[in-house]
DNA sequence: GTTAGGG
DNA sequence: CCCTAAC
């Protein structure tokens, strides 16, 4: 057998290439991989010698690299084994190949120390290529910096050192979503598989190595992992892995231990590239597979942390989040590259059942939850740093997590000044900025509210003109719930009412329009959230000339009356937002309760328009309903179905939970919804079959005999 | 503006 | 029901 590998002919010059290649990301580019000096097209013969590859050959791989399959374009011949690697100083290519490792170490053997150190002047410029790169990537918007690259590191837990780098990942602040490109992903990580040696967090190499099948890819994706672990540092000295580290993080270390120096230096090398992610496997929101045990040697802290200055653990809420990120991210890298989980196996199943399901980008709430939390534990620590300021670093972790966090959204980074440790530190954190409409002015409010520092302060705005309040206006009344949220510890001394102050304001709709809706639906429910920031800016900022606009309008027009309306929910009239249920619960008043009539519509209406078209079926079978909007439907769909097949298998006549106090389903209701829906999602997978999807979903203009 | 999905 | 992202 033959295999066609490559080497590379000269390191340094290879790792030139790394450094821009890499982040300019161009793949299978066939100038690169003819490019004379860098690459050394060789075949592998079956006796294990290299001889230089055929200009046929040449072309072969080169269409692989532009195959879109070529992730797995690996040549594993039983009993051979290639690999991509160094041939340092012989352009000859020929070395014998009887390991990968083998070869590796025979390498390393030959470094010296002059080549040590031209190396490190290499790992130098690459770094500062790399982050040139990134910059101006980031300046054309270009979306090629990849999430890989947040997800390292998250994955390794130790990132305190990464802090010297946060001008570096700042550049990745890159929409998630446009992140993966479709083929590099597929190269990098058949690549990486291979090489295996991936940050500190896996061991895998040796595994590989030593399982005796090595493979290897035939690509010209830059490959640090020549650089890394068990490659290049395998073999140096404490001292010179020192000088690596030096070269590396731009500080010095006493670590002794060479497993963990090797790892931090892989890493650091690592994150400064366009890495490629997945080690892990994301199944049932867990973190399995490939970074199973690598994920467990980062918690026990084993390799991950840093020895000398380590007081640092990784908190459990750090830990946490930290998975809890990967739980978004991977799993949209997975899903845009299924082959991704080729040697996966186990959880194709899911993988094929998410796919099919739209892929939603964590939301701007979730992503400032997250923030917050992050920043609280970050105070929180700072309260314990000025105690104890060798602990220093910990925060330094968490406010790196907080960079991490910025790029999801592709929000502003902003970086606020915050004082760790006696040093002044651009921080760089999510600008909390509000969403949607612009807050209201809640210390106004507050001063009606008789309590004064309010822990809650809810205003009833009464209708002026209850009677005219139409049925079908579509929307109701809503809430305008204000919470503060207490954040920084600063900020809370801004804050004289203290804790978990929360103000709700309730608006009761107008009757008449003398009150112009805030965003054009009559009284709509306002909801702001504001931390004490924002109330520290309302006390000095000038608001915004609507800022206070609806919560002024409502007071004001209220007078007296929301006054009295304050903290007393009057539920003698419809003028009342909740109203209890039952079984104890409360309700919004104008919740619809959906009635029989109305679901058997709605079922009829989905048998005959398709579930999907609820803009259809709001139109033609819920033209009366002016109240129930085509949301109103979908969701009650899917409440629904929801039902029908929670309770179908027991099949109780009813719901088994009547407790509910929602009025049951009917059965043959639920029955009639779980046929729907098994018809549909029969229909959607394949969209080859149009015969069925004619028949059920599609011709809406096709009047079937509903099913009621 | 609609739809899907999480909250 | 609400909200928001995706379409």
């Amino acid at each position: 057998m033959e295999t066609v590998v490559e080497v590379e002919g000269n390191d340094e010059a290879k790792l030139k290439e790394c450094g821009i290649r890499n982040s300019t990301s161009s793949l299978s580019s066939p100038k690169q991989i003819s490019d004379p000096v860098v690459y050394k097209l060789v075949r592998l013969e079956g006796d294990g010698r290299i001889v230089p590859a055929t200009d046929d050959e040449l072309m072969e791989v080169e269409s692989l690299l532009i195959d879109d399959k070529c992730q797995m374009h690996i040549v594993a011949d039983p009993g051979q084994t290639v690999g991509c690697i160094s041939n340092e100083g012989s352009s000859s290519g020929i070395a014998q190949l009887e390991s990968l490792e083998g070869l590796l170490q025979s390498r390393n053997k030959e470094a010296g120390p002059d080549k040590l150190n031209a190396r490190l002047e290499y790992i130098k410029e690459i770094l500062q290529k790399v982050k040139e790169e990134q910059r101006l990537r980031l300046a054309c918007g270009s979306p090629y910096c990849s999430s890989a690259y947040l997800i390292v590191d998250s994955q390794c837990c130790d990132q305190h050192d990464k802090l010297l780098h946060i001008d570096a990942k700042l550049q990745c602040e890159i929409p998630l979503q446009e992140t993966v490109p479709s083929l590099a992903p597929s190269l990098s990580e058949s690549h990486f598989n291979q090489s295996g040696s991936f940050g500190e967090c896996s061991h895998s190499s040796d595994k590989l190595v030593a399982g005796g099948s090595t493979l290897s890819v035939v690509t010209t994706k830059p490959d640090f992992s020549k650089l890394k672990g068990e490659i290049c540092l395998d073999n140096l000295s404490i001292k010179e892995l020192h000088e690596t580290f030096k070269a590396t993080f731009g500080r010095e270390t006493t670590v002794k231990d060479k497993q963990w120096l090797k790892r931090r230096i892989s890493m650091g090398l690592t994150n400064s590239c366009d890495v490629s992610v997945t080690s892990f496997i994301i199944k049932d929101n867990k973190l399995v597979k490939k970074g199973n045990e690598e994920i467990s040697n980062c918690m026990d802290g084993s390799y991950a942390e840093d020895p000398p200055i380590g007081n640092q653990k990784d908190s459990p809420t750090s830990l946490v989040s930290q998975l809890d990120y990967h739980q978004v991210v991977p799993e949209k890298i997975r899903l845009e590259n299924p082959n991704l989980d080729d040697n996966s196996g186990s959880d194709d199943h899911q993988t094929e059942q998410r796919a099919a399901k739209r892929v939603r980008k964590p939301t701007k709430r979730y992503i400032e939850e997250l923030s917050e939390v992050e920043s609280k534990e970050s105070n929180g620590r700072l309260m314990n740093l000025a105690k104890n300021p060798e602990h220093g670093l910990i925060s330094l972790k968490s406010h790196v997590r907080l960079v991490r966090n910025v790029p999801l959204d592709g929000r502003t980074v902003v970086t606020r000044l915050d004082s760790l440790g006696g040093y002044g530190i651009q921080v760089p954190c999510v600008s909390r900025v509000r969403r949607s409409r612009p807050r209201k002015n809640f210390m106004a409010l507050l001063k009606f509210n008789p309590s004064g520092m309010g822990m809650g302060a809810t205003l009833v705005k009464k209708s002026l003109g209850d009677h005219s309040f139409p049925p079908d206006d579509g929307k109701e009344s809503r809430v305008l719930k204000a919470s503060f949220t207490p954040e920084h510890v600063h900020h809370q001394k801004l804050n004289p009412s203290g804790m978990g102050m929360e103000a709700t304001l309730v608006k009761k709709a107008l009757g008449d329009h003398s009150f112009p809706p805030d965003d054009g639906k009559e009284s709509r429910v306002l909801k702001a959230s504001s931390t004490p920031e924002h109330v520290h800016h309302k006390f000095i900022g000038v608001p915004e000339k609507d800022k206070q606009f609806s919560v002024m309008r409502a007071i004001g027009l209220g007078h007296n009356t929301e006054l009295k309306c304050i903290n007393s929910s009057r539920d003698s009239d419809d003028n009342v937002v909740t109203v209890p249920t039952p079984k104890g619960g409360i309700r919004r008043k104008h919740h619809r309760a959906w009635t029989l009539s109305e679901v058997m519509k709605l079922v009829e209406g989905v048998s005959r328009y398709g579930a999907g078209r609820w803009s259809e079926i709001k139109r033609l079978a819920f033209a009366s309903y002016s109240y129930r909007t085509s949301v109103d439907l979908k969701d009650k769909w899917r409440n629904l179905l929801k039902a029908s097949l929670a309770q179908t298998p027991q099949d109780n006549g009813m719901n088994s939970r009547k407790s509910t106090g929602a009025m049951p389903i009917p059965a043959p209701i639920l029955l009639k919804v779980r046929e729907l829906a098994e018809m549909q999602a029969q229909v959607l997978p394949n969209l080859s079959s149009t015969k069925i999807a004619g028949s059920t979903r599609k011709n809406v203009h096709e009047k079937q005999t509903g099913f009621l």
